[in-house]
RNA sequence: GGUGCCUUAGCUCAGUUGGUAGAGCAAUGGACUGAAAAUCCAUGUGUCCCUGGUUCGAUUCCUGGAGGCACCA
């Protein structure tokens, strides 16, 4: 029998919660959480995490499991979530995973090349060096330990560079030996659903649930984990320009509307992200969840 | 009512000694293999308020008008 993943995809705030809730108990089945800032339970207003009343509804997995102090990257997610995911299919054909973060729901779908763990201390010095010796020292750093992936990635990326060169002081082998080894298929085909809508009215929805989180005590969320600030976790939209308030760098009245606009750009980076994926299916975000698990049967129907 | 200043991109403004314009921000498009709500790249946006006049040519100079601001009444 065919275990079918169905992935919701959609900039943030467009209802992939509330869809995901519908599906879930329509499918009789569990969600799987792909959102890169939803696992930590210390910030659940800021990361418009599902609420109690809707975890209550569905069994949720990666929602709240992890704490901002935690080291946590994708490639821990795509171990335990695939981990999960057989678990889960041993008793369910379908399964509902709902992703805001890009990267993480193709580490799930598509998987990811195998890296071996490096030192965090790796990391750390390199973006010493950065400071020290600048942006171009690494470039010439990166050339002459890995010349082919040199050639192709973008060179004026501080993270890519470090995560590349981090490989290769970690391990002694170039970075791009890595890269496209045979990866592990996946036992379950997927099911790619988008959620669209003007992006005026994304826009909308966004400047809205920025204002339902001030109401909801974003602000003393942001305050109580003000003190943690330099942890990764943290380097997260809301909570970044709230320490800036925090700090009397700028006025309140500010912060909420630099939020606004980087939640609007996060959004954009999102779409052009799930855009990619030409097997997505997009719905306008109010469509009747009944049309949606119409289609899922219809493809599952063709494709068992 | 009088006097002065202002009106140029979505916003704030610069500029053209007369040859139809450019910054910042906003916006838009894109990239992405363990920082990804992160990080990085690229790109414009126009009745230069309206109306006549002078001029080969006016957004620029002049007349008149509209709107705004300040001061004086």
């Amino acid at each position: 029998m065919n275990k079918y993943l169905i992935s919701i995809v959609g900039p943030t705030g467009i209802g992939k919660t509330a869809l995901s809730l519908e599906l879930a108990t329509r499918f009789n089945t569990e969600i799987i959480s792909a959102d890169s800032r939803q696992f930590f339970k210390e910030i659940p207003i800021g990361t418009a995490a599902p609420t109690a009343d809707e975890l209550a509804i569905v069994p949720h997995h990666f929602i709240h499991n992890k704490s901002i102090k935690d080291a946590y990257s994708v490639g821990h997610f795509e171990k335990e979530a695939i981990a999960k995911l057989d678990h889960l299919f041993q008793s369910k054909s379908v399964v509902i995973m709902v992703g805001g973060s890009g990267l993480y729901v193709d580490a799930v779908i598509k998987g990811f090349d195998e890296f071996p763990d490096i030192d965090p201390e790796l990391r750390a010095q390199l973006n010493l060096e950065l400071e020290s010796k600048g942006l171009e020292f690494l470039q010439g750093e990166l050339k002459r330990l890995d010349p082919k992936c040199y050639e192709t990635i973008a060179l004026k990326n501080p993270h890519r560079i470090i995560r590349a060169l981090e490989i290769c002081k970690g391990t002694g082998d170039p970075y791009s030996t890595f890269l496209n080894k045979n990866k592990q298929p996946r036992g379950f085909k997927t099911i790619s659903i988008g959620l669209e809508a003007d992006r005026a009215l994304i826009y909308d929805r966004i400047n809205l649930r920025v204002n339902k989180m001030l109401e909801s005590g974003l602000l003393d969320e942001a305050r109580s984990v003000f003190k943690l600030r330099d942890l990764n976790a943290l380097n997260t939209v809301a909570y970044k320009e709230l320490f800036n308030y925090f700090d009397s760098k700028w006025t309140l009245e500010f912060a909420v509307s630099e939020i606004k606009k980087n939640t609007r750009r996060f959004a954009k980076r999102q779409l052009t992200w799930f855009k990619k994926d030409v097997t997505t299916k997009w719905f306008k975000f109010d469509t009747d969840p009944k049309q949606i698990t119409d289609y899922i049967k219809q493809v599952q129907k063709k494709t068992s």
